[in-house]
DNA sequence: GCCATTTAATTCGCTGACGAACTATTCGTC
DNA sequence: GACGAATAGTTCGTCAGCGAATTAAATGGC
């Protein structure tokens, strides 16, 4: 087998490879399934690495982490463009408080406007901006190309695999509630 | 097709197919694979997901998140149980001050310690103490039963072409560097 | 119809992490 | 072998997020 055809047909180690092989050879006492450490540990890797590329992405348009993360979240639900403070805390899994400084920084920034609720006067509607708007689809274009990046370097079968693959456990999970 | 029997079979939607569906609907004009998105959202849903089960598992043993990982990245490098602060700063993802801040925090807890070095007095080496790796290894035993649970809806052979197609993607994530 | 309970959002005090400035030590070169 | 640049770690001020307490409004008995 010549040396340099090899590329894409062994595919080397990557660092979740290097972590389980180091593992078993130092801590053989802690039980351990090194197939699902690799697998648990790769996805935190590409996870991490999708944060990364996003926060880079975000730097060019301007927003930060958390800016990005609440209006995307405030435009992929349901209502798109629309919620309330708790419903929304609860789709990001933060906490009220938390919720409430990110709605005063979006605010201020003109991302997003508070809207008095009239039927019930506790109630406040989160409305996005057009500027709000904007500003999202810009980021959410360059967040993307990041993530098309690595994913294609899957063909499109391998892709439909994977989604299945993963879709099976995300339902456990889901399920598990 | 009765209704009972379908369970396996046919594998009904999750969080990621109603994401995309969803958009797919309200927002035609911002350029988007699906099936990319679905996998993006789906591997986000699951290191959400274990986060959470992490934190469940250290409450337990009392310890904190930022502790475990600290503790955790460790013992995993290639000289578990010894570190520099700046190299373990490197690995973790986080800056210097965090990382004195976090040192700090699990010296005076006797997780760990930190010993100046002789030949070079500007570098300091964090050991891990006898109970820091006790208590690591009681949390990392009940992390591994939740993620172990999840993992587990697939069989070996779907595990080990997860784990291939996930590697595809490492792949790139560390070669693009 | 009034009072206790529940619900929605905000305020408050604290904490972990960050970037920038700082201190101490070593390296490099002249 | 001395002085400027580089390196390791810490200190300092700031910020986002949390849990608990708070304010305000609606709901449910009786």
């Amino acid at each position: 087998m010549p040396d340099e055809v090899r590329q894409d047909a062994v595919d080397e180690d990557d660092w979740a490879d290097r972590h389980v092989a180091r593992w078993r050879d130092h801590w053989v006492d802690v039980p351990f399934e090194d197939d699902v450490e690799a697998i648990v540990v790769r996805i935190g890797r590409l996870m991490r690495h999708f944060r990364a590329t996003t926060q880079l992405a975000l730097a060019e348009v301007g927003l930060q982490d958390f800016e990005y993360e609440t209006l995307h979240h405030l435009m992929v639900r349901d209502t798109p463009g629309h919620a309330s403070p708790s419903a929304l805390a609860a789709d990001l899994g933060i906490s009220g408080a938390g919720m409430t400084g990110r709605l005063d920084a979006l605010e201020k920034a003109g991302w997003i406007q508070r809207r008095a609720s009239v039927d019930d006067r506790r109630r406040v509607d989160i409305e996005l901006t057009k500027a709000g708007a904007e500003i999202w689809r810009r980021a959410i274009q360059l967040r993307g190309k990041a993530e098309h990046e690595v994913v294609h370097a899957l063909d499109p079968d391998e892709r439909a695999t994977l989604a299945g693959l993963l879709r099976k456990m995300t339902l456990v999970v889901e399920q598990g509630s």
